[in-house]
DNA sequence: TACGGAAGCT
DNA sequence: AGCTTCCGTA
């Protein structure tokens, strides 16, 4: 346990400061980094937990930080970091050579991947590593209850975005069907009242739900963390696009402050240039915010015509007893953060069943050469 | 700079 | 098992 490579700034977690929360509720669990049961067969710190007590630690920001999407970090300094890690396990003749040899071994056990194209840079696979442990990941300078409300958010994300991902096929289906109907319309008012017309809204139909809530449930469906966009002649519309349905679906069923949503999901919401593009529509009655949604089923996220990736989004939810986790109401948002002053009237479409509109209708006017939305 | 095989250590 | 050490390769 002694060792005689003394350590003058062994780094620790400052009392109270959480490395993460656990998922249920506020519970602290400041050293469950050091636990031996979290680094099974080992008494010994690992490798990746030393890295997120560098990162939780203002004194490294210098050495080692947060940058970019939700868990990447740059390691500033790598010399740096490996003589910290070689003074924390005793070994003084480690180097980032050795450090990065460690760190490629998670790529294989899906704990970090390769930021490629940056020098230095890796990525926690949070969504994999958070799942077994029912932990869930800290966003960077969140305080306590942000990080519970995120635990929450993300929890169920994770089960919604695997259900959403199945009613995926469907949601094209109906998206083409409302390009269909545009293309013999030639009123765009046309193709969005028929958009927002049920299929879109729930567009699995419920008994398909019931089995892949009971899958998920059971544990026999990924979590939705190999995304797969719909085979089928749609592929083609579809291609170039960057994202597919993002997890924040679920986010914005569950009212939540965009600021506690991961910025790697954040970003994908409103693709810059689409809101543009989008024909300008009245607000409808039944799309604003407080609409109550069947139980179970899916509404799809909102997008507005504004644009701003930062506003708030939220809509009413009603707790399924059959297909959610327990979400009661009052554990939705707290009061501060959200702000009905700015609610907005919202598209009841994906982005991409909006891109899907938006390239059809173009499609009639000419032959693009290539989609410049993004 | 990054990757991954091979062997060794605890 | 989880590295550490070394090294050939791209």
């Amino acid at each position: 346990m002694h060792c005689s490579y003394v350590d003058p700034c062994k780094p620790r977690p400052h009392p109270g400061s959480a490395v993460w929360r656990s998922g249920g509720g506020s519970q602290n669990i400041p050293d469950w980094a050091y636990k031996p049961e979290s680094a099974p067969g080992s008494r010994q710190v690992q490798l990746w937990h030393f890295i997120l007590e560098l990162l939780q630690d203002d004194q490294y920001q210098d050495i080692i930080a947060w940058q970019g999407e939700y868990g990447e970090f740059v390691i500033k300094d790598p010399d740096e970091v490996a003589k910290l890690w070689g003074m924390r396990k005793c070994k003084p003749h480690m180097n980032y050579d050795k450090l990065s040899r460690a760190l490629r071994y998670y790529y294989n056990k899906r704990i970090l991947y390769k930021t490629k194209g940056k020098r230095f840079t890796y990525q926690f696979n949070f969504r994999e590593l958070a799942a077994p442990v029912g932990l869930t990941p800290p966003l960077p300078h969140q305080n306590a209850a942000a990080a519970a409300m995120t635990a929450q958010m993300l929890d169920i994300t994770r089960r919604q975005h695997s259900l959403l991902m199945a009613g995926q096929n469907s949601l094209v289906a109906s998206a083409r069907n409302a390009a269909a109907a545009a293309s013999r319309s030639e009123n765009k008012d046309d193709v969005f009242s028929s958009l927002q017309e049920s299929p879109l809204q729930s567009p699995i139909p419920l008994p398909a739900q019931r089995l892949a809530a009971a899958r998920l449930l059971r544990g026999s469906v990924s979590d939705g963390s190999e995304e797969s966009l719909p085979t089928s002649e749609s592929e083609d519309v579809l291609r170039g696009m960057s994202a597919p349905i993002s997890p924040l679906v679920g986010a914005v069923r569950y009212q939540c402050h965009p600021s506690l949503i991961p910025r790697h999901y954040r970003h994908r919401m409103m693709p810059p240039g689409i809101a543009s593009l989008l024909p300008q529509v009245p607000s409808s009655p039944q799309l604003q915010s407080g609409q109550p949604a069947t139980p179970g089923s899916f509404r799809f996220p909102m997008l507005y015509p504004g644009s701003l990736p930062t506003t708030p989004t939220y809509i009413g939810y009603v707790p399924s007893p059959t297909f959610s986790p327990t979400f009661s109401p009052a554990q939705t948002a707290s009061p501060g953060l959200l702000n009905p002053g700015r609610r907005r009237h919202f598209f009841s479409l994906t982005w991409m069943t909006s891109k899907l509109i938006t390239l059809l209708l173009e499609n009639r006017k000419r032959k693009p050469k290539q989609m410049d939305l993004m």
